[in-house]
DNA sequence: TGTACATCAGTGAACGCGCGTTCACTGATGTAC
DNA sequence: TGTACATCAGTGAACGCGCGTTCACTGATGTAC
């Protein structure tokens, strides 16, 4: 209703051109923010690259950080989809840290196929706008996890578990941050470290839950 | 001897009035940091805060990454003096895990006093000249425990202590990280699942040490 | 202890540049009858 | 199927602004004799 300033995406593209517009500048920037880094990158040479003018990006982002925001949101959106579309039958007879092991893989390998994908990680910590953006896709995923968890195990503190799940989250995201910031170190072990700790975070937090601490 | 593009502080201060006047700076920069956020401080507004003209800062720091790389060394300097000088009889009967308790509890409290500890240890993110300085400060510190470790036990695979510690390392400044972003969820908590997953994959190292694998 | 000189520390004022953003518009697509 | 009109998508050109940085300088401090 009111005119407060906000990073979110402009007026209902009504045209299938348009739509392609917006994939156009958000490729752009990913190209960009690649080659030049996050606090070099800038609108108009979004849209120089894009092969636009600037008030065609205008028309579908109120401004630089709403581009950047559309990015980060894609990319955590499609990791959270890994959480949240885990096969329920096919691996459940793994133990927790062979499931986890194999998230987190996919994790990485989800990153690396976006483009941009470690400077989008990045940058996520950088903004304000930006760090929101990753604050409350970790927390949804937190929820996400506790809500999945409490039927299956009774006893289970909700508090307890949320900090949990937060704690285990935020680990992953510090591996795949780690994985692009250090390629020469051994990314299966590191893997296989961290899916090992993140279980027996989990251990420790049903253990508190069967003597109902 | 050449004129590379650095981020060296520059000639050394020969007079105690110079050094006041690189405080003065470093200080000024550290309220905008918490003031203004990362990707909105400037030199002119540090410049302007300090009550010093912008030539007197291009004396001292051959641009602005440099100032916010000064800060950034300060900051991890001071949180790696805590793993340095760990004492060494005063704590040596505790638990690994209640030693690494008390020693993230305590880097916490550096970061907190630290002016804008918070925002420098977002924007070691951001920039890749400032990724580099925490990238060399991890490893440094990973080098350093790993060097302390091997002597103690015997049959520990040099490659892999590095790499438990590394990653023991990349997890407590996410720790550190988290407890600044997220100040509603409970810190000791925090502390407690962290110590506990560091201590469990120091726990898993010396296991592989004894069975030689 | 005083003075002449060298070095150091900081100023005043401005530079060129690219930034984010907007105005007034033209051409393209869709809609009604 | 054709035409008149409304809406949508994108252009051309420029705006004011604050950025990072530098030049030529003045005043303050230290040094030699």
């Amino acid at each position: 209703m009111t005119a407060k300033p906000t990073t979110e995406r402009r007026g209902a593209p009504h045209q299938e051109r348009s739509r392609e517009t917006v994939e156009l500048i958000l490729s752009a920037a990913a190209e960009l923010l690649e080659e030049v880094g996050f606090e070099k990158i800038s609108t108009n040479q979004i849209c120089k690259r894009a092969k636009l003018t600037p008030p065609a990006l205008y028309r579908y982002f109120p401004n630089k950080y709403a581009v950047l925001k559309e990015l980060g949101e894609r990319l955590m959106a499609r990791q959270n989809a890994l959480l949240r579309d885990r096969p329920s039958g096919d691996r459940q007879s793994e133990s927790f840290e062979s499931q986890i092991k194999h998230l987190l893989a996919e994790t990485i390998r989800v990153t690396r196929e976006t483009p941009a994908g470690g400077w989008i990680m990045r940058s996520l910590h950088a903004t304000p706008i930006l760090a929101d953006v990753r604050r409350r896709s970790h927390r949804d995923m937190a929820r996400l996890l506790t809500e999945q968890s409490m039927p299956i195990w009774p006893g289970l503190n909700a508090n307890q578990a949320f900090t949990t799940n937060r704690m285990n989250i935020e680990l992953g995201y510090a591996l795949v941050e780690m994985v692009f910031d250090e390629p020469e170190l051994d990314e299966q072990e590191l893997i296989r470290q961290t899916a090992s700790m993140m279980a027996h975070n989990i251990e420790l937090l049903l253990g508190q839950a069967k003597t109902g601490a």
